[in-house]
DNA sequence: ATATAAACTTACATTCGTTAGTTTATATGT
DNA sequence: ACATATAAACTAACGAATGTAAGTTTATAT
């Protein structure tokens, strides 16, 4: 916005972490990754259009790094919540549904990101398997915790962790997305249906909670 | 594309059909309803850019009469497949698959129209609940089939089918939209999926199939 | 003092939604 | 059969926004 000081000689890439900071303020205030001009992020930043380019070779490089960036943070994010779940005491279950509610939370406060995450062909010349990759670490956390729930339970032993992990993963997103896109809907708590939908997909025996 | 002839006296309303269907067109192609420009859609049909103004006041009343009727068509595949589940003998669970089936193919066939209906901030000017109430009737539908699965399970009479078909619709929703944003991944048969996170929903006693 | 990193100004070529005014074909009245 | 009113479309253009290229200025470290 006013004038920035110039960096001093060596500390030219300080900007390129303002540039980054202020493209994800902007998704995040529009709701949508088509908010992120040259000239809106040079503006937020207060510094000329153009100069995004010494940091940036172009506006799908900036994307890109917003994605990683982005995924990073859900990443941290859940991490968090799950460390704070076995802290607390709370076994493979408790953390699986910790890691889905700081994912839940992230979705529904900042919409624009999740949707860049989850719903976005955000950046036209980026590779999806790229993409998916950036997501990639969630996934397998969730199976593998998932694995160790059903080594708890006898009866389920050799079920397909990863395939529960995906309806898993569908269920979470879907309760988020919807909320997301159809919000003037009446909406239960989200954390409340995602639970319920986790529920019946592993069925955990000791959830620590109510059967 | 070539020169169009011009329509008769009171048939200049054939045109307006031929405008939404390019817009359709355009927004299957290219995923997007981004790629629905006036200068786009006048190329396809073969008219004047201005010549839309003929037929809609401006471009976010094209992607609404889109939106409309693109939902109008979801509407009509579900009820035909639910249709067709009935006359081989099915009951509401055939009925409720066969038209999450039906939307689980629209979806996977024609991503860009469902991204539109289903996680589209697409019309600027357009209020939400308008959008959501081009929806509603599918939500309907489905709650009243699954009131009349769960009257058939003693144990479950009074559970919130409401709620139920959210959590169905969440699930169903979840399934589509990844594997449209993430196409890249192994994904096994959507309709499995589906099929299982219904199952594990609902529990149907005399699903037809296996308990 | 000077080399250079850091940022600037200017400008080009597109694309977009939309407005204004104009042309052309068709249906109708005589 | 012919003139005419009008629906149906056109051409031209404005103003704004965008990504990006080219060349220039300015402050700082040596």
């Amino acid at each position: 916005m006013t004038k920035r000081q110039r960096n001093a000689r060596g500390e030219g890439g300080q900007l390129r972490q303002d540039i980054l900071g202020a493209a994800i303020a902007l998704i995040d205030r529009a709701g949508s990754s088509e908010a992120v001009s040259l000239r809106a992020v040079a503006k937020e930043v207060g510094i000329a259009a153009p100069s995004v380019y010494a940091h940036f070779p172009d506006r799908d490089a900036l994307l890109l790094a917003v994605l990683q960036q982005l995924f990073d943070e859900l990443i941290a994010l859940r991490s968090e919540a799950e460390e704070r779940a076995a802290a607390a005491g709370g076994g493979a279950w408790q953390q699986l549904r910790a890691g889905a509610f700081a994912t839940v939370h992230f979705g529904l406060q900042r919409p624009g990101h999740y949707k860049m995450l989850y719903e976005g062909r955000v950046v036209s010349g980026l590779s999806d398997p790229m993409a998916a990759a950036f997501g990639r670490p969630i996934q397998l956390r969730v199976a593998g915790l998932i694995r160790e729930i059903l080594e708890g339970m006898p009866e389920r032993e050799n079920d397909d962790a990863e395939r529960l992990a995906l309806l898993i993963w569908a269920g979470t997103h879907g309760v988020i997305s919807l909320q997301i896109n159809k919000p003037t809907l009446r909406w239960p708590k989200a954390t409340d249906l995602v639970e319920d939908l986790m529920r019946a997909v592993i069925r955990p025996a000791n959830s620590g909670v109510s059967p």
